[in-house]
DNA sequence: TAGTGGTCTAGACCACCAG
DNA sequence: TGGTGGTCTAGACCACTAA
């Protein structure tokens, strides 16, 4: 029961439309009655509904109501900030992560800049590959603060890296700033990934930062062609 | 004096960051004394504090403050739902639309599904290249139901889209969802696009929907690999 | 006109962080 | 311990939608 009381609320609305007990197209009680069900006021009604909002399950129209969508549409959002597994394991396909270097390295000039310390500071260098239904399809290149996170071993990086950090290290990962585009594929590709006859790979770099505003991760995540999906859910922003 | 007073807040606020008024890594006034400083109550600065997370311009941290982030970092938010118009004219580059066609057709099967509207529905199919540069490196095919949109011309569709549809038909575009693959090049990439050497194109296929949840367009959206450049800003999501 | 969501308020209690 | 942000309340007024 430690639980807010407008999550709890979102997660309840959220079982009950993707359970369809509100159909798609139909309108959800008012703000009003809602508050009255759940025993709160309208305020935390209201942030309960932002979540929904935000996640796609609802939109709200003034002097209307809020209108149920069809949830069902947006199948995988593997936009935004999760981790392989997690996309992986939602995804529900076989799939496995090959440790090929662990070490700490002294940061180059290239580095240094990507991870914002100086030229030389020690940091994790990790080379994984991923591999899902038997083929290496994504070469990821982390360079991690050694002075966040002293100690890692391969079966941390093969098992899933945010959750030591999360639950082991109690360290709060906040948000990340990804960029997309299309590459040569390289020898190193080509040693790791399983490239057929692409000559190109989409690579997607990835600045991951703590609660506390600390750059503590930078990624280079090199995708074979084929098998890159990406899926973006966004809201356009009348402000500003 | 109609804007409401968060966003008001809210922008004066990102404009105080933007021009480093509030130095990277310090703290931003406590709420209690931002509350004071506009005269509004704590729940409405909030709100502003909000906006400013959700766009990246500071990190809440309880128990201590508002951090200032480094917004210069983040320099064209190609992410979201944002109009080709708007990205060009960001970027400060030459750009310049071409209209190859603007009819109206009976819609197919596969454009009935994507717009979910019943098979031969006639609706706007448009074909335009976006040129940057000098270099044709962006085919758009848009689907767009004339029942909602029911004029369109050439001028329109060169000019801005959203603009027409936002501020002459005051309909509100409210969110969209984005898929991003690659796909090996069509003969009718190479009509439109200067291909060069390249045989696949960077596919975003895009549903674009108004405030009352109707869909009304459908954009298949091809990028010569080598000027597609996509950027996501993400937080996680403690919830669900 | 009645009902809806959007904004705003003044106050309260809590968990967390730093000195 | 004092200050911070996170949550929650009960009420108010407004703009908008639909009948």
């Amino acid at each position: 029961m430690k639980e807010n009381k407008f999550v709890a609320i979102y997660q309840d609305l959220a079982d009950k439309i993707q359970s369809h007990q509100y159909p798609v197209g139909s309108l959800l009680p008012s703000e009003k009655e809602l508050s009255g069900t759940y025993h709160v006021s309208r305020e935390t009604i209201r942030k309960a509904l932002n979540l929904l909002s935000q996640n796609g399950y609802i939109q709200k129209v003034r002097g209307k109501g809020s209108i149920i969508l069809d949830v069902s549409r947006f199948d995988f959002p593997v936009s935004g900030l999760v981790s392989f597994k997690e996309i992986a394991e939602a995804s529900g396909k076989k799939w496995r992560t090959n440790v090929h270097e662990l070490v700490l390295t002294e940061a180059d000039s290239h580095i240094a800049k990507q991870l914002r310390i100086p030229v030389g500071t020690v940091v994790w260098k990790i080379i994984r590959s991923r591999e899902v239904d038997g083929e290496r399809i994504i070469l990821d290149k982390d360079f991690i603060r050694q002075d966040l996170i002293p100690n890692l071993t391969k079966e941390i990086c093969e098992h899933s890296l945010y959750q030591y950090i999360e639950q082991e290290l109690h360290l709060i990962i906040s948000y990340s700033r990804k960029e997309m585009f299309v590459s040569q594929a390289t020898d190193e590709d080509k040693l790791y990934l399983s490239m057929n006859d692409f000559h190109h790979v989409v690579v997607v770099n990835n600045h991951v930062f703590l609660e506390d505003t600390s750059l503590f991760q930078y990624t280079e995540s090199r995708h074979r062609l084929d098998k890159f999906r990406f899926v973006d859910f966004a809201r356009r922003q009348s402000v500003k």
